[in-house]
DNA sequence: CAGTTACGGAACGATCTGGTATCGTAACCC
DNA sequence: GGGTTACGATACCAGATCGTTCCGTAACTG
């Protein structure tokens, strides 16, 4: 659980002799950091800001990393992703439990609301976005792809075909509904995306002859 | 098509005497201002550049608007929405040619970079997000709609109960694309879009559908 | 014509941010 | 204990950005 240095941080020579860095105030630090990014984004989010929040000084914040893009890679890397896939024996049932973890309350920070604060910057940062894909949306992925391909080890549905189109579809349509109709993911919306278009589409089997001709 | 003033712009007293304001400088700035949005995003977009890459002074810009958000929000507001539906006579036929729009070559502010250099400062610009939603997100939306419905009166499909969220897919995944996977947007994908989504999901009907004719 | 205003361009002061340095205190190694 | 380093807090500087102002020139009104 206790990371102690060498993620790929700031510099960091060896010292032998001192006060040890307080490894407590990297997580409060990478706390603050993904609070904030997660209330104002990536661009207006300021050092002193990260700092002040966290009651730091932002020389505390400089000792471990080398400035603001080394310090949120660093928060998103060591940000926990969501526990594993739920079980409850039936598809629907395990999107219904992905669906209430989608739609937690507002007090962490949100992967969704995260998402939202790094748009604009991922294009221009591949450090960020590869972080934001290993943390963020990779395990997203994983855990819906272990769903489907448990409700297939079921027999529950036919082998979905293209798994990672499907496997979009409800962080897409989260994200749009967050960002382009600014509107609450309640437990309601994601109920509608499950029932009206996810599951028709994995259980309706494939479909006509010239859907699947080119593959 | 000539727009004077009084569009909610800057406050602009009634001169009678001197020389007038150029109305072919507010189209060339608000060009270069939904350009340069769609490279480097909003936050990072300034006044001086955009009067740079206008070959425009500043004072020319502070003339018209009060400040940088009033000019992007009044770019968005001039900027044409896409033209009408198209009409081949399918569904799948209008999809594609819908795709086609979508993946048009970089070149001029396609409305997708545009809607990612906006993401981050949506939720917190009331303005923006009205123009936004007024002429990039309502306009696609009819036009889809329009689409389906047109498919539904042909008897191609049934009538589709949750028009909303079908119509939320296409742009949905198309931005989660640009955004989150940051990969491009070519024909391929879309076309994977219309094949492995949308036609299943309004085509098969619970069941078995073998008398699907052959559009 | 004289007066007024827009235009591109440049300069200006004010503000904000990043990153460094400093200070008094506290924790650690030898 | 002596030396070293982290910690919170503050001050400081360099650079970017904002919004304004001024300039010489051009265009329009009366």
């Amino acid at each position: 659980m206790s990371i102690s240095e060498g993620d790929g941080r700031a510099v960091e020579g060896d010292r032998h002799g001192g006060r040890h860095l307080d490894a407590s105030r990297d997580a409060v630090l990478c706390d603050a950091a993904l609070r904030l990014l997660a209330q104002i984004g990536y661009d207006r989010l300021t050092v002193d800001a990260i700092a002040t929040s966290a009651g730091a000084g932002k020389a505390t914040i400089y000792r471990r990393w080398s400035g603001k893009a080394e310090l949120v890679v660093d928060a998103l890397l060591r940000h926990k992703p969501h526990p594993v896939a739920p079980d409850t024996g039936s598809l629907r049932g395990d999107l219904r439990e992905l669906a209430l973890r989608a739609s937690a309350p507002t007090g962490q920070p949100l992967d969704s609301s995260v998402m939202v604060g790094l748009a604009s910057a991922l294009p221009r940062d591949p450090d960020l976005r590869a972080a934001f894909e290993e943390r963020l949306v990779a395990p997203h992925r994983r855990v819906l792809a272990a769903v489907f391909e448990r409700a297939v080890a079921r027999g529950e549905i036919a082998p979905v075909a293209n798994l990672d189109l499907v496997v979009s579809l409800i962080p897409a349509l989260v994200l749009y509904r967050l960002l382009v109709q600014t509107q609450e993911v309640d437990p309601t919306f994601v109920e509608s995306i499950i029932e009206g278009v996810i599951l028709p589409l994995v259980l309706a089997g494939p479909v006509s002859l010239q859907s699947t001709p080119t593959y």
